[in-house]
DNA sequence: ATAAATTAGTTTATTTTATAAACCAAATAA
DNA sequence: TTATTTGGTTTATAAAATAAACTAATTTAT
């Protein structure tokens, strides 16, 4: 009836960051902060532990010799929030049965 | 752009138990527990949570000369779920404007 | 040249949640 | 009568979220 959701998703932000992500190329730690309102410490958290679940990539490099941290989501994040958002339906629409 | 979503709402047992209680005039503590699959310990818990909230009305009695506890929502529950369901929209609809 | 502030983060510590396990009281069954 | 079941609650533990402190480098101001 009620069909289990991710946990890894059902986090405000971290399904803010995926929910992003997927409508974009890549983003910028920065970008996202912003997008977010995310304090940096809990978005770098938080773009680890999405990482970690293969739901997105993370690469580091510099941009005007400052750090910079480009993510994008990777297969499994599309799939995995695909799922996440049918499941949650079952939670959000009132077909109450089965 | 991401709307902030009610903490007490986003737990996957406290959404489950406001969203079988929206279908129906109220609810027993039993019949909660196994349409949700929660454990008795979890789901005293979260209903007082919810409780505490003023999202849902529990009342004790006996039947058999057994403890009963009976659910139901409130209109604040209701508010508050319509509410949940409307945030959450901000991130699994791909309309991320602003 | 050097101190102060800013950028772009990470790490660590604290608080909050979720969950499981243990417990309790009464009733029923063996 | 003791064992089990019902209908929960309470307590303890594990996991998450978050804030605060920190690092390292850069830029700006003095």
């Amino acid at each position: 009836m009620f069909k289990s959701l991710d946990p890894l998703l059902h986090s405000q932000l971290r399904l803010a960051i995926i929910s992003l992500l997927i409508g974009l190329e890549s983003a910028e730690f920065t970008f996202i902060k912003e997008k977010t309102n995310a304090t940096a410490g809990n978005l770098s958290v938080q773009i680890d532990k999405l990482e970690k679940a293969g739901y997105i990539k993370v690469v580091k490099s510099f941009k005007a010799k400052r750090p910079l941290t480009t993510c994008s989501i990777t297969k499994e994040g599309i799939k995995a929030f695909e799922e996440y958002v049918n499941h949650l339906k079952t939670y959000i629409n009132r077909d109450n049965e089965k």
